[in-house]
DNA sequence: CATGAATGAGTTTTCATTCAT
DNA sequence: GATGAATGAAAACTCATTCAT
């Protein structure tokens, strides 16, 4: 059972609310929100059409709420249990592990929120989630400033490269340009904060 | 230049299949391929729905045509002109400014570019051209790696993080994070180097 | 008193069947038949959806029992305890006030009776009922005919006058035209002895 | 070719849009508005079901188009040159017959009108036509009043009660419970009045 | 050539009814 | 007996595409 499921799987109401977000997330990802009609999300979870609408008021509400505990999820995992005191380059490398972990754990996931991020149907809340992110990485980079250990560029634009760089190396990788070993992911991250430092 | 790049110009002499073209590319930016409905194009054309299929046989065909002349047409304007002899760290100068010129005088289309990336109802012959253009970077950094001024690692991962980090950084300047001054694109280019150079 | 009567009493002694009956004869008279739905007549009954279908076969059948309950008890109601040898004249004032009484009693089921008169889903049983009525009705003109004491009109006729103005009146007052006072109803009851007395 | 479909004839326009119109006016009319579905409008109308929508943005604008259409005619119908010095007992003959002439031309639209009177999806429009027609009976018995013609009542009980006998009238007929002659509407003129003459 | 009215297959969504608990 | 989650058929509505004008 791959981790993707588990997400969906702690809680006790189990089966098909956690069902059909699965599938929901799978067909948005390959054929987009507006190109996945809701009878395929139901065939994929193995339940009545109508049952979707038991647990999500409308295709809106279930992709919202995909987009909501992914995003949650994706930041929550990435930040966690980093203690504050650790210098700001390990914090670095850290981030970037688990933001690859993230990328190849969850595949899915993480093409879904590439995919769906600022779309015109996500709303205010999904936004809000979306602002969380960004904000975490302008506090990381902003505190990187203060140390001077980066060059004297707005954080935003720091992150904007970085993460960019991640985006793409991922989806290369994806794309079957090249296969990402340890190895690799090592020097990309290298690459990468050669890229920011002062 | 092109029949693609004049759809940005005065449109007194545009002819329709032209300002079908830039209706659609507009509307499948903004809402996607699915979310645009066929009418709608046709009525920001100025044109009447029926006279879209007299220039493309099916919507699939209007957004295939769309990716490859404007794919095309971003990869003719990056490549053209620059001396074999041109010294590598001057050619990576050069593309770089290009490739962000291209973004801020076709922002629609760098948006519709980036969203229509390997989606699936692109055909055989937009891949291809998706391909050549992958080619045409992979090809930079070969160069490069046989020159041995960039890092040892594959060719795609060195594209993969620079073209990451130049979408990367577009998306954010048109998020609003920043207004993206000459100043800081030189200095995005400098920062893109340093992560790859040797 | 019949147990559609007591519907409309203290609710801690009604059964599930009357809580059912109470709530889809406020719905169905609300927002018609086909725009109510079987869950919001489960919800505001205070009974699970699938305990509908213990009592009543179909939603046709619950309307039906509806109908059936209701106009049974509106005849029986209005033509209960009249001697035979009451003169007319103070048998038609008798039937007049019960009518009105009976509307302003039960305004819901008066409302329900009414949007329902001769709709295509009601069954050969409810029709019947819908008859008997109707006989009756036809009935009390014979002999008033009889006795010459009304103008020599069929007495279908003279039935459809005086329950069409009952009907009209009733409407009109609960559209909120007027109040209806006890002086306001025997005068009307007059307006239509008038009408149709030789 | 009846009266029926020539309200909807009159227009340049044609086909479709009358064709739909009158197809709607018998379905909702027989089946009631949530007991018809567009299709079989569609069905009954000759087109696709598509059609209807570029005709009528919802279904409730098509009820309410319908609704609007048929009351201005009937009230316009029924209100038409009658010269203000007529005598008004004469006018109550005019309008009486002219309201009986318009069940028996267009028999579908008096049902319809009826169903229809107060339903909760017609819209504020809509309610302003029926407000109309409300206002011009009243204000013909306060004209009467002022003459002192008819028993001193409110002027709105007074078009109650008669329009309510013309309802009842109508739909006994309907029913089959006699064929109306142009006697017998006679005297069920002479009874209205008698009954509230004063 | 150009049009836009017409279409019907397909979309999202609702709801009468069932049935495992 | 009572429930309410589950269902799938059918509802309202949309839209890519066609074709008569």
């Amino acid at each position: 059972m791959t981790k993707v499921a588990r997400l969906y799987e702690g809680t006790e109401t189990a089966g098909k609310r956690e069902a059909i977000l699965n599938a929901a997330l799978r067909l948005f990802t390959e054929r987009g929100f507006h190109g996945t009609a809701m009878p395929s999300v139901a065939e994929l979870a193995g339940v009545g059409a109508g049952t979707i609408y038991r647990y999500f008021e409308s295709k809106e509400a279930l992709v919202n709420t995909l987009y909501r505990d992914w995003k949650n999820f994706q930041i929550t995992t990435i930040l966690k249990d980093v203690p504050e005191e650790t210098p700001l380059r390990e914090q670095f490398r850290i981030y970037w592990n688990r933001l690859v972990e993230f990328a190849a754990e969850f595949p899915i996931a993480f093409g879904f929120l590439e995919l769906h991020f600022h779309a015109p149907y996500l709303d205010e809340e999904s936004r809000a989630m979306e602002e969380r992110g960004h904000n975490a990485l302008v506090s990381f980079f902003q505190h990187c400033l203060r140390q001077q250990i980066v060059k004297n560029l707005p954080p935003e634009m720091l992150g904007a490269l970085v993460v960019g760089a991640y985006v793409g190396l991922v989806k290369a990788s994806r794309a079957g340009c090249f296969q990402l070993t340890q190895e690799m992911i090592d020097q990309a991250e290298a690459c990468c904060w050669e890229a920011i430092r002062r």
